[in-house]
DNA sequence: GAGTGGTCTAGACCACGTC
DNA sequence: ACGTGGTCTAGACCACTCA
C-alpha cells in the first residue's frame, strides 16, 4: 500500500524524528547525502522533505539546511476572552497571561488606524461597504518571534474618540469601555476555518512553506444583538493549539 | 515580489476561480495545455495546481482532471454538545440537526468496540496505559460523501454492560447514562489543531492530497475533576468552518 | 568559494478513466 | 487505444549561508 518511494523515506525520517534519533534542532543529512544514501532523485528527496514540512516537523531554510523543529507549540486559551481585562497583577489580557504560565515571554505591537470597512469586515459587522471603522492591529510575539495576528475592527460610530482608539494597552479594558459608552457586550460568538496563509502572512509570521493557519473570526453582540466588535486572528497551525472550555456541558 | 512562475500560474488561475470563469463542478485546462499555452514545464504546471489543491479550491482525480471544488464548507457549532441529547422532535445530537438547518442530509455509520486505551488515549483520559476502554466510532457523511470522524472512548470501568456500549443512537442520551452511573459530567474542554491527515484518515475521509484536518480533542470532567468522557473529532479542513460560542463573554 | 536548498526543465513510465 | 493525472529521474541554474 505504501510503495511510493517519497512516502516511504517520508516515514522513514519521520520515525527518526519520533524516536529522537533525529533530536530537535538538529539537521536532516543534506539533499545529497539522501539521494546518495536512498538511491533516489532530487525530486523525490525534496518531496519526502516536504512532507514533513507540511506536517510542521521540520523548517527548511535555503542555503542551511532542513532543521528538525523544536517542538514548542503553545495552547490558546480561546475560552473567556475577557475574564483578565482591568487586572493589576501582570498583563490585563488572557493571552499574555497563559503564555507566561507556558513559561515563555509575550509581547505586542499594537497599531491603530482609522480606515473603512472591507467587504468582509463590513459583512461580519453587519455594517455598510466602506463605513468607517477604527482599527487596532496586534501582532503577538513569543521570545520575540512573531507568532499570530490578532485585529480587531469597531465600528467608528461607537468608538469614535474613546481610549479604543489608542495604540496601546487600554485601560481599564475595551470592554468597561464598551460599557460605559452604553454598548456592552453580551455575547461573543467564534468561526474557525483552517486555511493556507496569505503571502502577506506568511511574511509577516515567517511560516514556514506548507504550514496551515487557523483564522478566528470573533464577533460580540450588544444586548440588542448588534455586533460591536470583530477580531480577527491567525494562528500558525505549527505553533498553535487551540483550547475552548464549554461554559456548560450538562442539559 | 512574485516573480515565481508556479505562484504567477497559481495566482492566474485561482482568480480564474474566484471571478467565476472557471465555475464550480468544471475542469482546469488539462496539463499539456497549461504547459503549451504558458510555455512552462509540466512540473511547474503541477506545482501551480499543487498550491489550489491545498487551499482546497481544486480536486484533482487521475484520469479524470483537475476540478473546481463546489464550495460547501458547513459551519460545525462546536458549543453546547449536549444540547439536544434526548429531544424527540428529529435526530438527537448537535451536529445532525445543525447540518439538518443547513440544507442537507446527515447520517452516521456508527460502530463500538471494546479495547485497551492507547498512549495518547490514556494521556487523555488520565488512565493507566492499556486499560480497558469502550469505543464508539463514528463516521459521519453528508448527503451520503463522508465527512467527519468522531470517537469517542470511554473508561471501561465506567460504562461496562450499559447502553452506551450499544452501536446505535444512544437513548435517552449519554449525558443521562453517565448521570444514572453517578458520574455526570461537569465541564467540557476541547483542544483544536491543524495537521495533516494521517494515510488512514485520508482514504476514509476522501480527503485531497495536501488539505489539512482540524483534530479536536474534546474531554468531559466529572464534578471530582476525573475524565469521563474522551471524543476524538477529525474534520477536513476544505468542508468545515467551525463555530464556538462564548458563554459568559463578560468581566 | 564551496555547499546548501529553491526553482525550473525535459523526458520517461505507470495507473486510472473513458471510449 | 487513448488521454488524463501520478510518480520518478537527470540535469541545469539561481539564491542564500557560512567559512
Amino acid at each position: 500500500m505504501d510503495e511510493l518511494v517519497y512516502t516511504t523515506l517520508a516515514n522513514r525520517l519521520r520515525a527518526g524524528i519520533r524516536s529522537g534519533q533525529l533530536s530537535p534542532g538538529s539537521y536532516l543529512p543534506t539533499e545529497s547525502t539522501l539521494m546518495r544514501e536512498q538511491n533516489v532523485s532530487r525530486g523525490t528527496v525534496r518531496r519526502a522533505i516536504d512532507v514533513l514540512v507540511r506536517e510542521g516537523l521540520v523548517i527548511s531554510r535555503q542555503g542551511r539546511g532542513h532543521q528538525v523543529r523544536q517542538g514548542t507549540a503553545l495552547v490558546w486559551i480561546a475560552s473567556q476572552p475577557e475574564r483578565n481585562q482591568g487586572r493589576a497583577d501582570g498583563p490585563s489580557d488572557t493571552w499574555s497571561r497563559s503564555v507566561l504560565a507556558q513559561g515563555f515571554t509575550p509581547s505586542e505591537q499594537i497599531t491603530t488606524e482609522i480606515g473603512y470597512a472591507s467587504d468582509a469586515v463590513a459583512r461580519w459587522l453587519a455594517l455598510a461597504a466602506r463605513e468607517p471603522v477604527s482599527i487596532r492591529r496586534r501582532l503577538r510575539f513569543v521570545d520575540g518571534a512573531p507568532y499570530s495576528i490578532a485585529d480587531s475592527f469597531y465600528p467608528r460610530s461607537i468608538v469614535a474618540g474613546s481610549d479604543v482608539e489608542l495604540p496601546a494597552d487600554v485601560q481599564p479594558g475595551v470592554y468597561a469601555i464598551f460599557a460605559a459608552l452604553g454598548r456592552p457586550w453580551a455575547r461573543t460568538v467564534d468561526r474557525l476555518c483552517s486555511r493556507a496563509p496569505t503571502p502577506e502572512e506568511s511574511a509577516t509570521l515567517a511560516i514556514p512553506r506548507g504550514v496551515a493557519v487557523a483564522e478566528v473570526v470573533r464577533r460580540s453582540f450588544d444586548p440588542a444583538g448588534i455586533p460591536v466588535r470583530l477580531t480577527l486572528f491567525v494562528l500558525p497551525g505549527d505553533r498553535h493549539e487551540i483550547e475552548y472550555e464549554h461554559a456548560e456541558a450538562t442539559t
